[in-house]
DNA sequence: CAGCCATATCTGCTTATCCGAATAAAGGGT
DNA sequence: ACCCTTTATTCGGATAAGCAGATATGGCTG
């Protein structure tokens, strides 16, 4: 349990999950320019979701592709839900979702 | 959310609030007595619970009695009630409730 | 009012977390 | 082989969080 709220108790983590939660996969650049953050920043924060077992990836061509992890237990699956419910009231996961559709950001 | 999560991921925290969620209302040293821990750190993370939102506090006499929050909102009864669920299948949580229970640990 | 108990807070310290900038690695196309 | 794009990782520094032990506060009791 302290590990998923500790993974939930960044900003940047979180916004991660919930596009996730929204989207099936993203690949680096399209979280980056839907959060509007440095590339750096965005890689580092998958890098420790994936660590705690909350997201996988896989590669496809150049790009890797991140999703929700599937083998997440029903705790988390319900606290990620609880999440995602709550983010649909709060600005900036909804600025978050309107970039990420608002173009193709994948190039 | 963001600061819910903080006050989630600390151990000493998440274990408080779980008490306080089956006991309507418990002092400091029924706390530290059921915890097993020191008195500073028990007041310490009480008194950041409080800050945030999550505990109120009633003073009866010497002692200062904690409870959960009535005015917390729904998301986080919904995050704090799946947390106390969860607990019930955990070592370190059963065994606090049964310390607590075990004596009356109020002087 | 002195002493006791419960609780809160301060102090100095250690450790964890987060950051941007720079660099590395890995694949694709030319 | 070389360059370009995408992603990962490393580095050093800044800030936050957590701790134990000591001290302070505040109510109660004799």
């Amino acid at each position: 349990m302290i590990n998923l709220f500790k993974m939930l108790s960044d900003e940047t983590r979180l916004r991660c999950l919930v596009l996730l939660s929204e989207q099936n996969e993203l690949c680096v650049c399209e979280l980056m320019y839907a959060l509007d953050l440095p590339q750096s920043k965005v890689s580092r924060h998958l890098a420790s979701l994936k660590t705690n077992g909350l997201v996988s990836q896989r590669r496809e061509e150049q790009w890797v592709l991140y999703s929700i992890n599937q083998n997440i237990n029903t705790f988390e699956q319900q606290i990620i839900k609880s999440c995602v419910d709550n983010a649909k009231n709060i600005t900036v996961f909804k600025d978050d979702i309107q970039r990420l559709l608002s173009t193709d950001s994948r190039n």
